[in-house]
DNA sequence: CCCTTATTTCTGTATATCTAGAACTATGGC
DNA sequence: GCCATAGTTCTAGATATACAGAAATAAGGG
């Protein structure tokens, strides 16, 4: 992955909000959320949270999809998976140091 | 770990020059290395460098450690181990979704 | 004590971000 | 065509960030 795609979607999901935006997309899963309810859930004005998306989109992180009237959000694995790749350095850390951490 | 702080690590990491700086440090390791020697790698002027520096120890991402006249810069492994799993959601991704990001 | 090396803090400026109201666009039903 | 619903884009102002030169601080040597 190249250094600027990751700095780009670190910064993306190193806000507040859109984190929390994030999140509760990666929760919802393959069939993803619609603006609308995005934002109930989030509780931020219609204008500021498609300013959020629309960044977190264009890192390639979130993905949307028009379904008639509204539009869906999803949360692309694929991107996170090579962020988590590259944060780790190819696996080079050590996995065990802190109590927490451990996968199941 | 709280959302907060991994907003800020992300956002401390999601600069071009500060995502540098850390991964240089990932890789120098325990021995970590001196402000002077991660200025000569990075090339930024000192007083930038610095300032990036302030944020990512802020953050807990990177720890200093004076050595009479040099401090010495180090990743914080379990940090960034803490933020991978906050990513990670705890392992409920898929992992082996992208032809990359496979740990040998 | 002064000097040198190492690094930070101060300062100012340019630029980008965050926020959110208001106006606009898109889609479908009647 | 018109209306309602769903979201976006426009606009603007407050705030934060990034950068880097200059001045200040820290530590040790002579």
């Amino acid at each position: 992955m190249e250094l600027e795609l990751a700095a780009r979607q670190l910064e993306a999901l190193g806000n507040l909000t859109r984190l929390r935006v994030y999140r509760t997309l990666a929760r919802a899963g393959r069939d993803g959320l619609p603006v609308g309810a995005l934002q109930r859930r989030v509780d931020v004005p219609a204008s500021t949270l498609s300013h959020h998306l629309h960044r977190l989109i264009q890192t390639g992180l979130v993905a949307q999809e028009r379904q008639a009237t509204t539009l869906v959000c999803r949360a692309v694995d694929p991107a996170m998976n090579a962020l988590i790749g590259f944060l780790d350095e190819g696996g080079h850390r050590e996995r065990s140091a802190g109590p927490a951490s451990m996968s199941a």
